[in-house]
RNA sequence: GCGCGCGUAGCUCAGUUGGUAGAGCAUCUCGUUGACGUCGAGAGGGUCUCAAGUUCGAAUCUUGACGCGCGCACCA
């Protein structure tokens, strides 16, 4: 062997993978037998790791504009799924794409620490096995238990990712729990203390009385539920409830300042009337935020345990009670229900109106209860000391006033962000315009703690705890997408000047799901945008949800759960790449199924075996010395020049679905079956010239669509290449992209 | 309630600025001992949900209807 590459220092620059390799004049045995995936992605995997390409920093000199991707860290709660393969063959099709356009190239790996899901997920182990809860085994305990397990799914999520073929920069490997993300989520914190949009105040929040945490309105679920929808006689009014429970408190009448039914009550009016224990003396409050459509157009409040009611309660100074504590049961105040559950109350207390004969009637009611999206449990609003995100509050950002949530609109409406399919710029747009408060701390122990310690009336927010004594810690942790939200560029260094940073941010796409567009895309945005005053990333490519044969959701309960590498290990990874990527645009969900994928092991197989009959007949054919083409071959070659054209068009405009099919559709019906069929007579000619363009036809065919194939296809198109004989050529995933 | 998407062959979906419908799988027929853990040649199958409009021309643009799905908000 004597490599000299061509294209730079290539650690690797044989570029030869195979074992055995191929005689010095003779197809590689190989070839006579199928493409066998099993024996060959581990292999190819590892050449790639030991030529260091992964790392831009290790590409040749040709690499020099910056492309960058932040992988969407996966949670350390389990394993991948089908959708998280569909995110990698994505992703991995950009990023060699752009490696192979000669960019410097980065994909930055990581894991998400995923506090609450990871927590709850761990405390049910623990229960079910051990009949333990977490008070249990105290916080020192849990967390080491929780560690345990995040550092089991770290492990198998890596190795997944490197079945799957990743690309991925190991060597920048990142988590968001972390010491250097932990540095960048304290000086977040700490910057945004300083400048008054974190604060902590009794503000109505999501309480999960299962998770015993506040979430994030993003984090609630709504599930229709059928109930009741009680009117009960309140005083001279009638008021509607579906949750008597509530009611205890309630001495605040609201109504609209316009409804002519309440006209001759005033606003303040006070009214004695009978209540659940007794009587009490109500007030009359007129307030637009009725609907004077709904009900009787007369409500009472709860502002405890309501936001609207809060809101309310707000605006005209009320008191404010609280009835359900934070395990969601009822509190002295209700009087002989005290200590009930809200289940065992609600039919009880009704029965009691009833017999006070101030139940007026009684309907059937659908409506959508609020439940956490990680527990399952019923949220109870309550108002509680937290922590929140303040996103309307003005601050001076060079000449001008803004809010963090003009910051988030300006960066797709100004900065040019630009979101694939746009439709969802919309559905962004409109999610920023209802935007509250964002409620950031949590009441678990598995993530960032709040970098705020209390002595006595004393609050101390910095980087690192007080030097002098009898400081204590906030005891809360923080919502883990605030981590998240600083991902583009704590993984690069950030709040460190770093090299990277400077060269890698703004990243140059994100790929995720559409279904994380606000938790993540929108507080990404949100970080970058307040503490590096410039936006993540230039592009958003966002993906749907993979679905089951029938179009169903992948859910447990359904055990319809297709793991991409049991598929993998059948019908190699490849196939199960091209069977995701095919018939895949963006933002829409796609169904996926077995036999989707085993078309396209036959398709790499039909590659090999193509490989085959075009360097049997090309044996000792000097590839290097282009032959006059015949008049027929040139068009040919014409022709398909033309399909890569198209094809480089549609992998720059991100229609990677439809690439791909024209290449495979391409290959083997047009190649395949027709080009190289007719081939089999030139090369049997005895006329020289015809069988030497013939022969140099097919073999630069097959040598240019396997560059344009390698994106899609890395294990078997590398494989391949390893043995076409090609002098001085490198790693196929260096090669260059073919642009004619 | 506000907003979004989808409805094309039995199934899964393409159809990029409007030019008389395509692929894969499935079905059927024929062929194939030298590139093919199979492959090839061919066939059947669609009033592109419906209606109206714009246009020389509409699966594609506009409006409306019907059906399916999703997001957000939320009704006390």
């Amino acid at each position: 062997m004597n490599p000299t590459p061509i294209r730079g220092n290539s650690p690797q620059g044989d570029g030869n993978t195979a074992e055995g390799g191929a005689s010095s004049n003779g197809v590689n045995q190989k070839f006579l037998k199928p493409y066998n995936p099993e024996t060959t992605e581990d292999r190819v995997y590892e050449s790639w790791m030991k030529s260091g390409y992964f790392n831009p920093d290790n590409l040749p000199a040709r690499h020099t504009e910056p492309f960058s991707i932040v992988l969407p860290p996966p949670n350390v709660t389990g394993i991948l799924h089908m959708g998280s393969a569909l995110m990698i063959a994505i992703e991995d099709i950009m990023v060699r794409h752009a490696r192979m356009k000669g960019m410097k190239t980065l994909w930055i790996p990581g894991t998400d620490h995923a506090a609450i899901a990871t927590q709850s997920k761990v405390e049910k182990e623990i229960y079910q096995k051990e009949d333990k809860r977490r008070q249990d085994l105290g916080r020192v305990e849990l967390l080491k238990r929780i560690n345990e397990f995040a550092d089991q799914s770290h492990t198998d999520i890596v190795n997944q990712l490197k079945k799957l073929g990743a690309s991925l920069d190991w060597s920048r490997e990142a988590y968001t729990l972390d010491d250097t993300r932990n540095f960048a989520v304290r000086t977040a914190f700490k910057k945004m203390y300083d400048d008054g949009l974190i604060y902590r105040g009794n503000r109505i929040v999501n309480w999960d009385p299962k998770g015993q945490t506040t979430i994030s309105d993003d984090e609630i679920v709504y599930n229709e539920e059928k109930s009741k929808f009680y009117y009960f006689q309140y005083g001279p009014f009638v008021i509607g409830t579906a949750r008597p429970e509530t009611k205890f408190g309630d001495k605040y009448i609201i109504v609209h300042p316009d409804d002519a039914r309440y006209s001759q009550y005033k606003d303040g009016q006070q009214i004695d009337l009978e209540w659940i224990n007794g009587p009490i003396k109500a007030t009359v409050i007129k307030d637009t935020a009725i609907d004077m459509a709904f009900g009787t157009g007369a409500m009472t409040i709860t502002p405890w345990h309501s936001t609207v009611d809060f809101e309310i309660a707000c605006r005209h100074n009320l008191d404010k009670e609280q009835i359900i504590d934070k395990y969601g049961k009822l509190l002295p105040i209700t009087g002989e229900f005290a200590g009930m559950k809200i289940s065992d109350a609600r039919p009880k207390i009704v029965e009691k109106l009833k017999a006070k004969g101030l139940l007026v009637k009684e309907e059937d009611y659908t409506h959508n209860i609020a439940t956490a999206e990680r527990t399952g449990g019923i949220v109870e609003p309550q108002i509680m000391n937290q922590w929140f995100v303040n996103v309307n509050k003005k601050f001076k950002r060079g000449a001008d006033e803004v809010s963090l949530k003009d910051l988030m609109k300006n960066a797709v409406e100004k900065d040019g962000i630009k979101i694939i399919p746009d439709r969802f710029e919309k559905v962004y747009f409109h999610w920023i315009d209802g935007l509250r408060d964002w409620c950031i701390s949590r009441q678990i122990w598995f993530g960032h703690r709040i970098p705020v310690w209390y002595r006595g009336n004393e609050v101390y927010c910095d980087l690192e705890a007080p030097k002098d004594d009898g400081w204590t810690q906030d005891e809360d942790t923080l919502d883990t997408w605030f981590s998240s939200g600083l991902w583009t560029f704590s993984t690069l260094g950030w709040p460190a000047k770093t090299a990277d940073l400077q060269m890698y941010h703004p990243t140059t796409i994100l790929e995720t799901g559409y279904d994380i567009i606000f938790f993540w895309v929108a507080r990404m945005i949100l970080m970058s945008k307040y503490l590096l005053g410039t936006i993540p990333f230039k592009t958003v490519y966002l993906h749907g949800l993979v679905r089951d044969e029938k179009g169903r959701k992948i859910a447990k309960s359904l055990g319809n759960n297709i793991d991409p590498v049991d598929m993998a290990k059948k019908y190699g990874v490849d196939a199960v790449r091209m069977g995701l990527i095919i018939g895949t645009g963006p933002g829409n969900d796609s169904k996926m199924g077995e036999n989707k994928i085993r078309g396209y092991k036959n398709f790499a197989n039909k590659i090999w075996n193509i490989t085959r009959f075009v360097l049997t007949s090309a044996e000792n054919f000097d590839y290097e010395n282009k032959p006059a083409l015949t008049e027929d071959d040139a068009k040919i070659v014409a022709e398909f020049d033309a399909i890569l054209k198209d094809v480089s068009l549609d992998m720059d405009n991100f229609r990677f679905y439809l690439a791909g099919e024209k290449l495979y559709a391409y290959v083997w019906h047009e190649f395949a079956d027709i080009i190289i069929e007719e081939s089999k007579k030139k090369i049997a000619s005895d006329d020289a010239p015809v069988k030497q363009s013939a022969q140099w036809t097919l073999f630069y065919i097959l040598e240019q669509f396997l560059r344009a194939l390698h994106p899609f296809m890395p294990f078997v198109t590398e494989e391949i290449w390893s043995d076409m004989p090609i002098k001085n050529k490198t790693l196929l995933m260096i090669e260059e992209w073919p642009t004619k």
